[in-house]
DNA sequence: CATACTATCTTTAGCGA
DNA sequence: CTCGCTAAAGATAGTAT
């Protein structure tokens, strides 16, 4: 007889946007973590400093950052306020890259000039703007003990609102939208466990927003 | 002939800084290049939009971006013009943050906050000029009602509002879009063509930070 | 620094749950 | 969406050029 195999393992995929809507949900779930993965080894590794920024094919926004994702754009915005410095960076990149992925950043790099020219100087002041809301973006791991506990205990009051309103919704309407469904939280937190071995870096994945009182 | 093995193959490596610098270097190189190639295929494969911006340990720069570095960033930063409503950014923050992503969110705090106890000591007096700014970390029972219904107002809204684009999107998806133009060095018209039929209503899709408050 | 070569080590595609 | 499993695909440490 012959052995019922299990898997047939991984298989050689074509670099071409995927056409199964399934599979490339799954995908990009694996890869994006495998991606914030490989950053944050390089981080430990080589002390690299490093920001990713990430947009789902939903729209959705994912970050990471170490020693934080403001910190290096700041730094990235103001070292490469001209299409020449930038440029020469990037070429160095071009040439490790392969033809495909050279091609991709060549093109980046025009779009980046063009860009530029556009916006100039609108965008920094914008920044500027921004990064006063932006205190608590600073290196988590600068932030105090006392504050990442204020985090924590924000966190806990945020799940236990985000829980009760889940139930009420769900019971009020059979909703077939998977938004708060994707897992029913309940009682019990039965995620901690594995999640606890998340690599440590700075990981935001696609989280916060700002609430303001005045 | 007993053939010289020209080399031990790949060998395991401890998750640390590397002690030697010639090899900091090289390893440096290979796994930049190695993250931006995974960055590329997760674009092409997935049609997500990425940026990354890393810094060498010389403090060279390198950066990936697809479609382009400063137009991801831009979106990155524009998504906390100023804060408006608290209500409206409170719903903003819940938009992309289901009950899963909460608790991964509290775990990996909670992991920070282990790495973080020994030197806690140091910055307490941060906490008396921080908690100005965080009535919503307090203890839920000592939120005002006020308070707590602002939270409820804002996921109802929340649900209201995800039914909507949930709508939007099934009407999307029959609408596929080329995102990649190997060929296409010279125009950038292609990605223009491609932001120009993003979601006119926008939302913050995601993310945001933690919370802040003026 | 970037690359070439290989023998491993790591990631992940395809499936279920 | 997340988690686990399996086996093949892919990345890369060590070394030399």
């Amino acid at each position: 007889m012959a052995p019922t195999r299990k898997s047939k393992g991984r298989q050689k995929v074509e670099m071409t946007k995927m056409t199964k809507e399934s599979n490339l949900q799954v995908t990009f779930s694996k890869r994006r973590s495998g991606l914030f993965k490989k950053a944050s080894e390089l981080c430990t590794l080589c002390g690299a400093e490093i920001a990713i920024i990430v947009f789902s094919p939903g729209k959705k926004m994912y970050s990471f950052g170490h020693p934080g994702v403001e910190s290096i754009i700041d730094r990235f915005l103001n070292r490469n306020p001209l299409p020449h410095s930038g440029a020469l960076q990037l070429f160095e990149a071009h040439r490790s890259a392969n033809v495909r992925d050279l091609n991709m950043q060549l093109t980046q790099v025009l779009n980046q000039l063009e860009g530029e020219k556009k916006r100039g100087e609108a965008l920094r002041q914008m920044r500027k703007a921004s990064q006063a809301q932006y205190w608590w973006a600073a290196p988590i791991e600068e932030l105090s003990f006392e504050q990442l506990e204020l985090l924590k205990v924000s966190l806990e009051n945020l799940k236990r609102n985000a829980e009760m309103h889940a139930d009420k919704h769900m019971m009020e309407a059979s909703n077939p939208l998977t938004f708060f469904l994707s897992s029913s939280v309940g009682a019990g937190v039965p995620y901690d466990a594995h999640i606890a071995a998340f690599d440590p870096l700075n990981f935001n994945f696609g989280y916060g927003g700002i609430i303001s009182l005045s």
